[in-house]
DNA sequence: ACCTGAACACCGTTCAAGT
DNA sequence: ACCTGAACACCGTTCAAGT
């Protein structure tokens, strides 16, 4: 690993420890065994660097939905398995979710974030849209249903985070969510 | 007016004029004519001052939810209106709209905040549940629905904050997709 | 090419003191 | 009860200098 390498995984474990608070330059290059301000050679500013982060990030999320599509699991269980993937991932690193997803500031930076946003996304998409070719959701226009069933499972994720909603549903788990909304998409009125 | 509350309005103009980082303390001082450590006479931090805003706003939205709910329109424009609110209040005041649903380290302070925001929330609750009465909605268990709907409408409404989603879906207005979803919930698999 | 150390202009917070 | 001014320990960023 060069030295950009290492302030990004350093970056990344700070905020897993303390979150976005923690991650000063000179906790980062403390961690790396540089100078604090040596990552001014390798990103333009803080900002930056948390982009590089997020970009990491947004390309392991596209390797593991790769391998939930290619499973060989139910089309069901492949999209519950899709947004666990998002689910997970929210809890295990909450700040470096937030980086991804709710941080408008940094979603722009970096040229490339961007584009590794929309392709893990895509891979998302395209489960959905498996599903939607086995008759178990309904089919819409292009990728409508991917994004609200995303949309709908990163507001979940939220109210989990802020412990807003979620303890007076009942519901153990978001997923409980989840599948309530599967099923009444696939089912209709009539559930 | 009293000096907190002069505080409290002049935080939350600068969040709206320059977002989250504007909000110093020195600043919102400034702004009511204090010194810029006055604001600890009457908030324990600065997370506290920026709950006290937060508390105020999701008053506000009750009482918007409040006459969406006692209006004469039919049920589905009655849901599409509250859903708006939500998403009008998240594009004139991003960085208050963030404070409100955005900030895990925030939600749980002043006390008072938690049951202000059920409080807001019941009301949104209020108006599925009408939409419910009335047939327009499937039934659900309790409020799974309102929580789903509201889900929904604050991923989208993220997602066009961060930029990250909307531009490709051809979607003019976050409002289409919330149409979209409800007459997916009311049309079942047939749409 | 990559890094360091000192410096600058900020920031939240504390504290002693004033009315 | 409410406020001020100085001070403290931070922070991101810049810059001149070193190899």
């Amino acid at each position: 690993m060069n030295t950009a390498e290492r302030l990004i995984a350093a970056a990344a474990d700070l905020l897993d420890a303390g979150g976005d608070a923690a991650v000063t330059l000179r906790a980062v290059g403390s961690a790396v065994g540089v100078s604090h301000n040596a990552p001014y050679k390798h990103f333009a500013s803080r900002d930056e660097l948390l982009a590089a982060v997020a970009n990491a990030d947004f390309h392991a999320l596209a390797d593991e939905w790769r391998k939930v599509r290619a499973s060989d699991r139910e089309p069901e269980q492949r999209l519950l398995d899709a947004l666990d993937v998002a689910v997970r991932f929210s809890r295990d690193h909450p700040a470096r979710y937030r980086l991804l997803f709710n941080r408008p500031d940094i979603a722009g930076l970096g040229e490339s974030l961007a584009r590794t946003a929309d392709e893990a996304l895509g891979e998302f998409g395209a489960i959905v849209a498996d599903g939607q070719a086995t008759g178990l959701l309904p089919a819409t226009d292009g990728n409508e249903l991917a994004i609200l069933l995303f949309a709908t499972a990163h507001g979940l994720i939220d109210a989990e985070a802020s412990g807003r909603i979620l303890p007076k549903t009942g519901w153990p788990e978001i997923g409980t969510g989840l599948q309530i909304l599967i099923r009444l998409l696939a089912g209709g009125a009539r559930s």
